[in-house]
DNA sequence: GGCCAAAGTGAAGCGTATTCAATATGGCCA
DNA sequence: TGGCCATATTGAATACGCTTCACTTTGGCC
């Protein structure tokens, strides 16, 4: 028997969540600090650690909320190309949008989970995974219908494409001018699928 | 009037710097402390505030002094390829050939240095800047010498291959297999250059 | 050989994550 | 309805790490 209603637990976990989202994003990780956090959601330092096991944990669950809205998202509007061209578009810009959208979330995931040592296996990968597979399966895709050569190793288009909008929204955001997401997107996927040279090369 | 050497306060810096290089690949930014690294150092906690002015700035002088190690490296085995496609090859494996040799110091440069509110302007930004218009360079050779469609722009092939390079060697390190760098390198290379479609498009 | 400016020390100060003993609360049963 | 008590909640105490600073030691120079 709960001295409390299963309700108002949820609250509290989605009070606690939502104030550390915030702060986090505002703050960067180590800068926050779990008072503040408390202050925001309208707690004390201590019940953060009954909803949550540490400062790191807590975190984990704010990218982890992260990560599931943006891969329903990119399932839905991916799902809506009607060919590999245009569906390899559609992942370009949508992620291009969500690093400028939420790039201060993106900045955690890229500066203290990805690099962390207890990333491999963590639940935090396994989404990362399912969201990079929405671009395996495009590549798949598109070599099924013969629009992309098959020796093509699918895992290397995908670090090309994420590591290239990882750079160039970085770039954006630091810089001065804003990114023009249309833009980028097409040029991006102009130069991946035509590559740069002025005349086809002999195949190795 | 010095009340010491010269030449014994560069050992004490090179010391201090070289025990920091150390520790901070050993066990990243937050988890190394300073009194580690003076001990390892063989000098007192308060004596590394003589040489840097804090923790981060202790950080990074060395990330400083690691760019421009391979800054010299990259230019005199880039400046050996013949032609744009064999420069472009040796810059992508001397590239992914230092993020695996040197994984810990680029781990850092990701994580703590190139996503801080003041990397823009930072010195150390400089010597990224320098880093990469290497390739600007190649590039825009690569025009010159009509290997290269013109109307690419030499920031987005950068940020694809840089990209691509940082998650490549990220997945190996992470993952069980080693990477193997001229393979890489050359498929990298190739799809950058020749693309993946089968047949070409029609340009934008 | 002694002076003294600067190198070097390390303990105290301060800020923050985490723990835990004490307190407040609200659902349940009589 | 009123009291019981499991547990939600609190916040002060603890631990730890960066940084400071008053003090000590050193070594070059006259």
């Amino acid at each position: 028997m709960p001295a409390i209603s299963p309700q108002r637990m949820r609250d509290r976990y989605d009070a606690i969540l939502a104030a550390a989202t915030r702060v986090f994003a505002e703050k960067g990780y180590s800068t926050a600090s779990i008072t503040e956090i408390a202050q925001a959601a309208d707690v004390s330092d201590g019940l953060i650690y009954k909803y949550f096991t540490n400062k790191r944990d807590l975190l984990e669950h704010v990218l982890t909320s992260f990560y599931v809205r943006i891969i329903a998202d990119l399932e839905i509007k991916v799902a809506k190309g009607k060919n590999f061209e245009e569906r390899l578009y559609v992942l370009v810009s949508e992620h291009l949008r969500v690093f400028v959208a939420d790039i201060d979330l993106c900045r955690l995931f890229i500066s203290e989970v990805r690099v962390a040592s207890d990333y491999r296996g963590s639940a935090i990968q396994q989404l990362n995974r399912r969201y990079t597979s929405i671009l395996i399966k495009i590549v798949d895709e598109g070599i099924a219908e013969g629009e992309i050569l098959p020796n093509i190793d699918p895992r290397l288009v995908r670090d090309m494409l994420f590591g290239a909008i990882e750079h160039s929204s970085w770039r954006h955001i630091n810089g001065s001018q804003p990114l023009d997401v249309p833009r980028v997107a097409r040029s991006m996927t102009d130069v991946l699928v035509n590559g740069l040279a002025v005349r086809r090369r002999v195949r190795a």
